[in-house]
DNA sequence: TCTGGGACTGATAACGATTCTCACCCTCGG
DNA sequence: CCGAGGGTGAGAATCGTTATCAGTCCCAGA
């Protein structure tokens, strides 16, 4: 649904480089070096980051542009903010950028990995979630599901 | 499987009462006027409340002791802390209290409503949620699912 | 019933992640 | 080559949340 470069391995990004860089132009943006150093850290984890550990990834950004330009990719759809438990918020770039997925939290070190449903699965939930999102007169448009748990490391 | 009181309407709330004391007592922790309030608040919205909506509820409540002692709550385990979309934290009865259900967040006002899952749905869902995070190495406790849209008052 | 200690309360100060400000820099069209 | 406007980043300001602390209240023991 997002052509994907190949196979389904790290989707990878010559492309979504491209897709930002045409989000941006819409809004009158550019897409300057800093952004695309976050566009680019994004890409490493595997799961949302936090501001620290994007900061942590590319040394040469500074924390107040990293806040900033989220939020401008954020505005822009690029970029989507996640907040789980601690105080801290996690930024990963928006699902039309890379594929639906969801989240595997852990409650002892905080972190937060990515992980997929087989698309079997995903559609009767999604027509599971509509329907009783209707019969509540509520339009929804995106559905967002968490395992809360200990990862591997933590176990 | 949580003893509800009869049929499935409102769970209703003298055992709930009962439920916490046991709770706070288990922590040698006292269950005061003001927490019994705080408690009965949180029955009374269809949805998580923020500080603001409770403190707007009850106004005998002191801001920093709802803050307190819903942190006393949290860690007793008679109410989970759970945060959206804005700045705001909001707080609900655990679910061993009431009823395992999801939330209906409104992206445009921000409101939270509760909505459930037939059990067959639920069961299915939480298969392919421990099948999918075994192959991770990750210990599931539970779930959290969220739709995210527009609510009937703001469509 | 009286009493002491410990839990609880609530006004207030402190904290910290995030947002705002603003002088400076850089880029791009003319 | 300029000038206007967007972008940058260090620092100040914001604001939801937490920690303090002196005064209350409650309960067990005397
Ligand atoms: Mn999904
Ligand atoms: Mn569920
Ligand atoms: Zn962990
Ligand atoms: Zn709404």
């Amino acid at each position: 649904m997002t052509a994907p470069t190949h196979a389904d391995e790290t989707p990878a990004g010559p492309d979504i480089d491209d897709e930002v860089l045409l989000l941006l132009r819409r809004a009158d943006q550019r897409y300057t070096t800093g952004r695309r150093r976050l566009v680019a850290a994004l890409q490493s984890g595997d799961g949302p980051l936090t501001i620290n550990q994007i900061l942590d990834v590319d040394r040469s950004l500074a924390q107040s542009s990293v806040y900033r330009n989220l939020m401008v990719l954020e505005q822009v759809g690029a970029v989507v903010r996640i907040v789980t438990r601690d105080e801290f918020a996690r930024y990963e770039l928006a699902e039309h950028l890379t594929e639906h997925h969801h989240h595997l939290i852990c409650t002892s070190c905080g972190d937060v990995a990515d992980f997929a449903l087989d698309d079997s699965m995903e559609s009767s939930l999604d027509e599971a979630l509509h329907k009783a999102a209707d019969t509540r007169g509520f339009a929804v448009d995106a559905h967002r599901l968490d395992l809360l748990g200990t990862c591997g490391d933590c176990g």
